[in-house]
DNA sequence: TGCAGATGTTTATTAGAGTAAATATATCAC
DNA sequence: GTGATATATTTACTCTAATAAACATCTGCA
């Protein structure tokens, strides 16, 4: 009805001005703040003051700050790792398990092979290839893809070519999640090798224009991993990643 | 291969510290730290400094401060709220829209109305009875349901009843953004009568324990609301929420 | 008992000064 | 001129010290 009474802090004056101001287009990604010393005026508080705005702003994916000459707050986008950094912080709380990844992925990831096949463009495939090389390539060297940016870029690639921004975050953060639990259960070599025959299989099929077996390969390859898991005894959450 | 030499921050030391004791369970939501004085002493930095590493754990979910005598930083656990609000931040650098965010619920919803009218307790359905009525009662008195928390709630109980948190997360946010979306545009007082009308078609299929009742209505329902939406203009972005 | 005020604790804000890091600019050798 | 090195400048980062505001609790008076 009315409106609160109670003196906000002065900081969250300032993160809310800064943030309503980039949010509505005023202020774009790559466009520079004015530095500290200036900002200190502008807003009429102590640097202090000003700097712990700067900082929540900061930790909310909103600006970089840099320090030397040309340096000061820079205006960015809200980006993935910011992003999924909150997420994985919020499941850690939760009893987030192999088993409820996994029932998402199983829902959502043989949806999108299915697209795959019936929609891919040779450039896509051909991307997709080039992923699975690389994933090849690391397994070679280092017998053992677990861990690694491209072990889920395969998956995350299957949800960026459909467009969807929300289903391209979605497989991410959950193919994120679950391989930083992979990582701390350190399955054997087999484990890999199974990975990438799976990964195989679902590409062929992609490749083919096999709808229904990509759809059925995605869906197996994500059964045998959560089983692989499975039996590498009881789960842990996903801990501490590097992220600050 | 080696460890990075760069000197962060002593804010971010701070962070890290106290960030990773939380995730590891040494320090437990709910906890007290102790007060900046004893603080400062402790991580042996002054004041501004460490009031800075507060206030990004703040941003993060990680600690609520209060101040006065028995306040101070307070662990708690990281929130949907503040999880929702980065997502929300995201997704606006994002193109995301009605229809991406259509598509995702057109998967998942459909599978957890099936599974509502398989295994829904006699509990399980009084409640899911209550939020409608709930929204009724809205109705009754506002002529308008958009916007409003219990609208949400419809969808998100079927996936808490899931007992996944990844799918609570994910139905929490695809229809708390598509909500914001949805307030922006003004729908008439038609659209909230189509919803409740779908809603109820949901909950009788439930209560019948009709499964393919229960996911033909729940797809049939995403879908109406996706082109009532689509005739209601271009699509805009979810705008500025309250949090800071 | 119950209310008003005093008291102590803790965060919030300010001011000022000095340090360290990154960049830009000028200088010098070739 | 070109490239490397030194210098200067800009900027964020850290520290100290002190005051103001919020809050809880205790105290004393009616």
């Amino acid at each position: 009805m009315f409106q609160s009474a109670t003196k906000d802090k002065m900081s969250t004056h300032i993160i809310r001005q800064v943030r309503e101001a980039i949010l509505k287009g005023e202020l774009q990604p790559g466009q520079c703040l004015p530095p500290e010393k200036e900002l200190v005026t502008q807003f009429g508080v102590s640097k202090h003051t000003l700097r712990e705005a700067l900082r929540t702003l900061e930790a909310m994916g909103f600006i970089e700050i840099k320090r030397g000459a040309g340096g000061g707050p820079v205006v960015s986008e809200v980006d993935m790792k910011t992003t999924r950094d909150s997420i994985a912080n919020f499941l850690h709380f939760q009893n987030v398990s192999v088993s409820s990844l996994s029932e998402v992925r199983k829902i959502l990831e043989p949806y999108l092979a299915r697209r795959a096949a019936e929609t891919f463009s040779a450039q896509e495939i051909e991307i997709l290839e080039d992923i699975d090389a690389k994933c090849q390539a690391i397994f070679k060297r280092e017998k053992n893809i677990v861990g690694t940016r491209e072990e889920i870029d395969f998956h995350v690639f299957l949800a960026r070519a459909s467009r969807n921004p929300v289903m391209e975050m979605i497989l991410d953060f959950v193919n994120s999640i679950l391989t930083d639990i992979k990582s701390h259960m350190k399955p054997g070599i087999e484990f890999s090798e199974h990975v990438l025959a799976s990964h195989h299989k679902v590409l062929k099929a992609i490749k083919t224009g096999d709808a229904d077996g990509a759809e059925k390969a995605m869906y197996q390859h994500i059964c045998e991993v959560e089983e692989e898991l499975g039996e590498l005894g009881e789960e842990k959450k996903p801990t501490v990643n590097k992220a600050v």
